[in-house]
DNA sequence: CAACTTACTGTACGCATGTACAGTCGTTCT
DNA sequence: AGAACGACTGTACATGCGTACAGTAAGTTG
């Protein structure tokens, strides 16, 4: 995946990228729903009839979205040194996608939104990227670098969950913060996720 | 707030409150965005015009269900004995609230959704339940049964993440469980969200 | 009884949206 | 040169949207 190199200046890239690039601002910005690509258009500075010509339809358009984030992930992880012990693979993979994470926040906006809308069955942003985090939970045990202890599934989780838990919830922390007249020292304080009691059958409530 | 009882049966509420029950399962299942006043409408059984008429704009409707939603934290934690340790208190209301949660997903689902869209500056969800939260740590304050080491801010945001966090995020992992052909013993582990290094001056990445 | 209010319906309107499509311009290929 | 093609524009259209509004039925008040 991602066989093209990343040009640095926006006005280098070809007029789809251009437009993949400005409709993941604005869906991560609004929301699909509340993002016309009329909105789309103006930004990139082109007219609708060009997008309907590169993506055919809305949807398309989205899911070419989805594809590039999902291709940041990917690229995120091949840069990140693969040699060492299977904590320090994981560690720097780890360190790669959080960067990422931290140097594009429209990626983080968008996987907020699209997580917790149901959209699709198959095939959408949180399957496709269950299904990345899997094959690199599967390398690394083919290389004897990951425990076998647990289930891939449970691996996934946890990897996923740590991840994606904490760039969430940071959002509503800082908002909350902002809320009590953030003076100068009002930092938000880190947020921690963590998973507990697996496979506890936990009924209604305790 | 909440002067008027909670009827039990749906047929029995006026249709202003049957319209505003709907409009909060629509708009937390598909956003507000996502979510025609037609829609509303339908699911009722009335008109578009009696939404008109009852609300005036669906900005107005939406208004209503975030005062509901309000109001319904608001009832619960007057459910929770009141007497006890600062702790005791503390914890009862926790469970208050978790059991109105446990038994409203849609409130878990707007709420999901309004606190990632920014939306409004002042008055929207995040900043009335803030002052709600707030009103309780001042509550217990003065009945001496909170400590004062740190601010009300902090203390605020700490209860808010902790109790929001586990519940935003759980969807988040039920979704991955599920990606993993879940077997009969596959359970979603709880999710812990906790707050550390606090006032930590948190540059870039470290 | 008449005037008024309130809950409600149905229609209609203007606007925004996604998509289809015909056409223009520049480049490449033969 | 000319045909073919891809990038791109501008228009046009059906649909769906929020809202305005006229009207009806029922209950209340004078």
């Amino acid at each position: 995946m991602s066989e093209r190199s990343r040009p640095r200046r926006e006005e280098d890239l070809t007029a789809r990228a251009r437009i993949r690039h400005a409709a993941l601002e604005l869906f991560a910005e609004r929301g699909v729903a509340g993002t016309p690509m009329r909105a789309v258009a103006a930004r990139v500075g082109v007219t609708v009839g060009l997008i309907v010509h590169h993506f055919g339809t809305k949807e398309a358009l989205r899911e070419a979205v989805e594809v590039d984030i999902v291709d940041r992930f990917a690229d995120a992880i091949l840069t990140a040194p693969a040699d060492g012990s299977g904590a320090e693979v994981a560690a720097a993979r780890d360190r790669a996608v959080a960067a990422m994470l931290a140097q594009s926040p429209a990626v983080v906006d968008y996987l907020r939104r699209a997580v917790l809308d149901p959209h699709g069955e198959r095939g959408d942003l949180v399957s496709k990227l269950s299904a990345l985090t899997a094959d690199q939970v599967g390398d690394l045990r083919r290389r004897g670098l990951a425990s076998a202890r647990s289930t891939i599934g449970e691996q996934v989780l946890t990897i996923m969950i740590r991840q994606l838990g904490q760039v969430f919830l940071q959002p509503l922390a800082d908002r909350i913060v902002d809320e009590f007249g953030a003076g100068p020292d009002a930092t938000s304080p880190r947020i921690v996720v963590r998973l507990e009691g697996r496979r506890e059958v936990s009924s209604a409530d305790d």
